[in-house]
Formats: structure tokens, C-alpha cells, sequence
DNA sequence: ACCGAGCGAGAACGAACGTTCTCCCCTCTC
DNA sequence: GAGAGGGGAGAACGTTCGTTCTCGCTCGGT
């Protein structure tokens, strides 16, 4: 067996187990039985459990952003680019296996116990942020549109996850279409 | 010392405790210092951690409640009495000791292990879209702008914990401002 | 065939947790 | 003043956790 292919292994089912039952519910000897693979081999590949929880996010983080990148590259209109992201909430939502989004999750369990968990959340919804304000910069919205499409997101996904229902992203999708159409009336407007 | 002082004093301890550092960081020996208070009283006011936990709960949601009132009391005109509710969270953010809301997070570190947190906290969210509907019923907008709301308050709350900044109060309030007027405004125009 | 290195299984260890128990002192009553 | 009862301080207990150690076994090179 590849020591990568462990290594993959390891952190893709301690990224499941985490998610299911949060961090500090599950211990080392759960996720060895889990990931099939011996306690040895575990602190081979990683020092720490705290090494396996950033590579968790890490992963969370790729994952999230190829999901994204995915739906919102189906679309080429600069207004439905901005829209497709609650289109991808809406479908993330409906996977059995949500549980609210990881990093806020986990900033909640740990960020006030661990800094670099702390940074990791904190860099992980800026650079979502940055990724909204570029497609809001392709449409041509002013600067403000992108934190308030952020902050839509962040609520939809914090309430679909507390309610355990899908609808949220669908409420957060008609939202999000007044607030583009406002801010990109306001650029019209402003231009002619 | 009457009981019911010592209650108190436990469970105010026990929601600073739990808020600065997370549930489950905070042992019961760490709290029984910080309370001033024997190990002994303690298990003669509360059960168990868990009983604490349900009290620190009902706390904040009566805390959070009796805010939230206080602030949009303090208007009149139904609109801005929806906007008073970004008022209250800019204020809170303000706060040092803000981590973000505590049932987000409390339901993110115990939600997946203990139903009790969970349904409490999907009870405090529901009551607070209640709320808001209430609200956006007595300004005469549409069924779907309380739940547009709700989930931008949402958002705001995890933004300002994640980032560390208050200034996602003030983009969420932006936001529902155009919100509202968007629903009213098609309100106005079905009602002419 | 033999030896050494690497591996899996799981025991072991120290710390921390939630909870209970013990001991001692204070106080109140007769 | 003696005895009982309640409360505080903290030791003790059983469990769980993260991490390390031990012990055989396997397997590849000579």
C-alpha cells in the first residue's frame, strides 16, 4: 500500500467521522478502526491529531472550492455566475451527510482553543469572500454587493444546517437575485 | 447564600466560560473555582454537566431575547424596527467578549452528540425567525422577507465571529435595507 | 536458512474529565 | 458542653483520550 494512499485515506475518513460527530468526539483509535489502518501507521503519517484536523481542512477547503468552481463554471451570464453559488449550497444541502459547513463548525469547537484552527476558518471564508467579489467585479456590482452575497451564504448555510432542512438556500437564492439586480441598478443608473 | 443565588451565579459563570473557551473545554473544577463555589453545591444545584449546559442555554436565549426586544423597542416606524435588529447585533458585536452565537455554537460542538442541544438550538433560531416575522408582518411586507432576514442576521453572526470584525453588521443591515424596501415595495405595487 | 528491519495488534501510560466519597470544621440545638 | 447535621476542601474513582511502547510476525537480502 502507498503511503500517500494511506495518508488519503486517513484524513478522507477522519473528514467523515469529524463531520458526523464533530472533532472532539472522535478519537484516534476510532478513526485507526475507521480508516482500517494501524495506530502506528496513524502517528507515521501524521504527529498529531491536531496535523490530522488541519489536513482535514485543508481537504474541506480544496473540496469546497473545486464544488464551487464546478456549478458556477456551468454558467457563463455574470449574473447567474453570482447566483450559481446558492445553487451549489442548495445541492450541498440536500447530501445526507450535511452537517453545517466544517470550518464554522470546527471554529466553533476549537477556534478558541486553537489558533491555527482559528486562522485556518478565518483564511478559508476570506478567500471565499475574494472569490465572490471577483464574480461581483465581473457583473460590474459595486464593491459592497460581494460581503452581502458572503454574508447570505454564511446564513444559509448556519441555518440549514441548525433546521436540517434544504430551504434555506433556496430563501438565500431570492435574496441574493434582489441584491444583485438593487446593486446592479445602482451601476446602471450611475452610468448612463 | 440562597440557592437560588448560587444557581445563578453557576450558570452566569458557566455561559462566560463556555463562551470565551467553548463547552467542553471548560471542566467542572475550572467552573466551581470560577464560580466560588464547592464541588458539592454544584452537583446539588445541577445533576450533571449536561443539565449546566441546558440552563447556560435557556440563559442566552432569554438574554438574547430581552436584547433584541429592548432595541427594536426603541423605535416605532415598522421598517426601521426590522433594521433595529442589525442595530442590536452591531452592539453585540461591539462586545469583547462576542465569539459568535452561542447556540451556532454550542449546536456545532454538542448538537451531533447530545439531542438535547440540538433541538434547543433549532428552538431558539425558530423563535427568532418568528420573531422577525412578526416584525416584517406588522411593516406589511411579504411572507418571504422574515426568512431573507433571519438569514442574514445568520450570517452576520458567523462573519463577525469568523473575521474577529464588527463590520459584518453594518453590510448585513445595508443589505436588509434593500431587502425590505424590494418587499415592501412590490407590496405597495400589488396593493395599488 | 538466517538475520534484521518493518509492520500490525494491542497493552501501557499519563493526563484530564465527570462524578462521588471522605474527612473535618463550623454551627445550631438540647 | 455534647452531639448531630450540613457544608467546604479536595482526595478518590472509573473512564476516556492522545500518545508511546512492547511483542511477535513477516519478508527480503545474502
Amino acid at each position: 500500500m502507498n503511503i500517500s494512499e494511506a495518508r488519503t485515506r486517513i484524513v478522507a475518513t477522519a473528514d467523515e467521522l469529524y463531520n458526523a460527530r464533530g472533532i472532539q468526539a472522535v478519537g484516534m483509535d476510532e478513526l485507526r478502526a475507521a480508516a482500517g489502518v494501524s495506530l502506528k501507521k496513524l502517528y507515521q503519517e501524521f504527529p498529531s491529531k491536531g496535523s490530522i484536523v488541519m489536513a482535514v481542512l485543508e481537504r474541506r477547503h480544496k473540496s469546497w472550492a473545486e464544488g464551487l468552481e464546478a456549478t458556477v463554471g456551468q454558467v457563463a451570464a455574470p449574473r447567474e455566475r453570482l447566483l450559481a453559488i446558492f445553487d451549489y449550497l442548495a445541492q450541498w444541502f440536500c447530501d445526507d451527510s450535511f452537517r453545517g459547513c466544517g470550518f464554522i463548525n470546527s471554529f466553533a469547537e476549537l477556534g478558541a482553543v486553537s489558533p491555527d484552527v482559528a486562522e485556518y476558518a478565518r483564511e478559508h471564508k476570506a478567500s471565499f469572500q475574494e472569490y465572490v467579489s471577483r464574480l461581483a467585479d465581473d457583473a460590474g456590482a459595486p464593491t459592497y454587493l460581494a460581503p452581502q452575497l458572503s454574508i447570505l451564504a454564511e446564513g444559509a448555510q448556519t441555518t440549514a444546517a441548525i433546521a436540517g432542512t434544504a430551504e434555506a438556500a433556496r430563501q438565500a437564492r431570492s435574496a441574493a437575485e434582489v441584491l444583485i439586480d438593487a446593486a446592479l441598478g445602482v451601476t446602471a443608473r450611475r452610468a448612463a
